[in-house]
DNA sequence: GACATATGTAACCTAAGCGGTTACACTAAT
DNA sequence: ATTAGTGTAACCGCTTAGGTTACATATGTC
């Protein structure tokens, strides 16, 4: 796989500079028009919570996206973060095909 | 979004029939080889179960493949469950651009 | 200055998920 | 009959998502 030095892009911090920034919404708008607590929302744009699938398909509707664009941020940086909390994995040996 | 009838194919299926079947490994083995616990790799393989990042890496090392594959399979799969297990999120109005 | 708004965050709750061990019943092969 | 492999249940601990409520801190606006 490839390396990344720096963790990946989190969801949160497109949310906050491409549409809350860009569009000048406030954090309690937004979640207001996606259907979830300020709290919840905070979280994520604070970078400090994840993006759920639920939460991906309401993204999806808010921002004419697809679900998979954010839940495929979601996973680069939880992928990240998993290869860099534990070694275990790396010395799993492959399977002779 | 595109919209599929039926529910993407588990990972736990792939690693069934293009793993298991088709090298004649155990799942005790398997298990054992991944480093988790036979309960673990059974509850994945019999699709009640979920490819965490951790799990990707492991699967990624013993099959050589990516870990992005087991988790996108897992997105899919995710994705498609929470669409279709409320439909709240059918409802939000997107934002004006 | 007084007030309202937006925000981050903490405390608390419920519900759920993951992963582990142990144990039991079932099946299939030897 | 015995063994290996398996599904699965019961239990544990830990973590997380999401909610409400409440507080302190800005940053406005009148």
């Amino acid at each position: 796989m490839r390396i990344r030095k720096r963790p990946p892009t989190h969801p949160g911090g497109i949310i906050r500079r491409q549409y809350i920034e860009s569009l000048s919404l406030t954090i309690s708008e937004l979640a207001s028009t996606l259907g979830v607590s300020r709290k919840t929302l905070s979280k994520i744009v604070n970078e400090n919570g994840s993006i759920t699938p639920d939460m991906a398909l309401r993204l999806s509707k808010a921002f004419n996206t697809t679900p998979e664009l954010w839940l495929t941020l979601q996973q680069n940086y939880d992928l990240w973060q998993a290869s860099h909390s534990s070694d275990d994995w790396k010395t799993i040996e492959a399977i002779a095909i």
